[in-house]
DNA sequence: CCATTTACCTTTGACATCAAAGATGCTTTG
DNA sequence: CAAAGCATCTTTGATGTCAAAGGTAAATGG
């Protein structure tokens, strides 16, 4: 039965992991959209929706809106709009790049490090747990399978 | 540094992995939106966004609005919203609970049953491929560390 | 040089999602 | 059995996200 989701028995139970992910993923996501603004940044307007943008900052120092659009898997639409946002409430600086004046380089202000970098911490904490206990090779393993899985999905698209 | 993301070496690569992790995630999740629909189903206006609710349906059978918005991490609103359109276009089937006629049972059409596996598989099959070269309990480890991750976020929610 | 093409960002209009309130039916309790 | 309480779903108004179009600056090339 070709197309098929489920397939027969034999196979080691790849297709008992398969069906796991494809129901766990959903969650997941739903999930990591709800981690809670702590309250130090409410005052700033500040929502889970920014926290992947302010972490590819955080990690990656500045870079252009559609750079963010890139890394995010996100429109260039939404980078914009979020950064004239926060940018009017001081939590990011957004300015033109002296070397090309269509760019708009994207940093964090400095006096906000702090407090984002804080906010972060729970989500890296609920990765360092589940990571701590594992072997070297096996953490390795597991961020690589998730890695090639993100290429697998990424190359799908192509066809 | 308490509450930083970054800590000295020294800790085996758990900070690299943690790190790789987070900005990895909002890159899975952009790219799981974005899973094309076949033609097949295209004329009945369903977008990426109804894939994982049909998943949840395919493999757990019919399931009640509010069952399914707790599966999906989402609002009730959501799920109310979906499956009046798509039973209104005949991809789902929604009734009244006869037992209970608050409740409403959604399941997906017989006649398009076979079209929304078919569309399932692709996602399916970017997980086998990462999954079949591991051993068995190597998969196991990793579903298991994804399951975990997915606890311990939901845990740190309820503080 | 000026004209065309390309790159980058923003604006705009349409749609997806959610929280809160509303509607309906079951359950409990005096 | 009546009334209050609870569970389930839908409706409504507000907000987030996106695709398409618009605007500006750099690169290309005649």
């Amino acid at each position: 039965m070709a197309g098929s989701v489920r397939r027969e028995a034999g196979t080691d139970g790849v297709d008992t992991a398969v069906r796991e992910l494809l129901l766990l993923m959903p969650r997941m996501v739903g999930r990591v959209k709800r981690i809670p603004v702590p309250e130090a940044l409410e005052s700033l307007s500040l929502a889970p929706r920014h926290l992947s943008l302010l972490a590819c900052l955080l990690f990656d120092g500045p870079l252009t809106v559609n750079d963010l659009a890139a890394r995010l898997e996100v429109a260039p639409t939404t980078v914009s709009l979020m950064v004239g946002d926060l940018s009017g409430k001081g939590v990011l600086d957004r300015r033109e790049d002296p070397a090309d004046r269509r760019r708009r380089i994207v940093a964090i202000a400095p006096d906000q490090h702090e407090a984002i970098a804080a906010w972060l911490a729970p989500g890296a904490e609920a990765w360092r747990r589940v990571l701590t206990p594992l072997e070297p090779e096996q953490r390795r393993l597991f961020v690589d399978t998730l890695l090639a899985y993100e290429a697998a999905v990424a190359e799908e698209r192509e066809r």
